[in-house]
DNA sequence: GGAATATAGTTTCAGTTGAAACTATTTGCA
DNA sequence: TGCAAATAGTTTCAACTGAAACTATATTCC
């Protein structure tokens, strides 16, 4: 007696796939630590993380924040133009080249972060309650090693004619 | 000399922040895979999740699929009416419960389901290339364990009042 | 039996998203 | 110099998203 029953097909449990665990687990975690800054705050994760950023690198450019993020600059031009709204940032031109803008967090934006920077600290050290510090180390080197095996997949290491 | 400079405010760098470092990866790859399919098939994330489950437990009803994909119901109600659309899935009522619906590849499914199956496992392999197999029980371990961090987050140990 | 409640699934609505096209400015180079 | 190509950022547009409301069926319990 078989619950499921691929016999003549190809066979996959998504709960066993890799980026499919990785994808569900990583959006719960997102979406968990989000809910602790998004009620209280009034900002979503695009927004923290453009904050996160700034607070840590003032003066960067908006496509500079979009690299640092892993955002589309799309959604990151429409992020800042939310935060300069609102006032948590201060958008100048750059001197030198004019299209760059130079973005820096304003009172506001900085007593912000430092209010969440706490919090999501916690709620990390909270998610790695029960790892030793070799699980740590552990958990850091596999996930550098997982970011290589992407890269390589992405570019398939220089072919030798 | 610093590059940076927050010196009177809270301080954390956000590619050393274990959600977003995590989030950041688990993007890019479920992206990198995606694409594989994408093209040459016309799926996207959400219509590849529903084939896979049901391809693999045939003669689910749409929330059970919703809930093995970590999918919304409202978003897997409108990839099903595509796959319908696209007569990729068959739909029947359920003889005792005539709400629920009762899912199944069709033939185009699981000619599609048989063809992404194989790319989708060589993907993870490539991406799993330089990981030994004490590399991928660690990982393993430590995601199930990350699992559970995540779980005591959300619902905090019964408090005793 | 039948009203109240619960469940499966869909539709509506108000947002968010990113690719492509656009503006403005700068850089390269003939 | 001055024109072609590159870069920073915004806008447009079509698709996608999920909360809330909705329809249809099933269950509970008086």
């Amino acid at each position: 007696m078989n619950a499921s029953a691929p016999d003549t097909h190809a066979l996959l449990d998504l709960e066993h796939f890799l980026p499919y665990r990785l994808s569900v687990l990583s959006n719960r975690i997102s979406q968990t630590i989000a809910d602790t800054y998004a009620a209280r705050f009034g900002i979503g994760i695009p927004e923290w993380r453009a904050i996160a950023v700034l607070g840590r690198h003032p003066g960067l450019s908006a496509n500079s924040v979009a690299e640092r993020t892993a955002m589309d600059k799309v959604t990151m031009s429409r992020t800042l133009a939310r935060l300069m709204e609102r006032g948590l940032i201060q958008r100048d031109t750059h001197g030198e080249d004019r299209r760059r803008s130079v973005l820096e967090l304003s009172a506001a934006g900085y007593s912000i972060f430092d209010e969440v920077v706490p919090l999501a600290l916690a709620r990390e050290r909270a998610l790695l309650a029960h790892f030793s510090d070799d699980d740590k180390q552990q958990l850091d080197a596999l996930l550098t090693k997982l970011s290589q095996g992407l890269q390589d997949l992405i570019q398939p290491a220089v072919a030798e004619d």
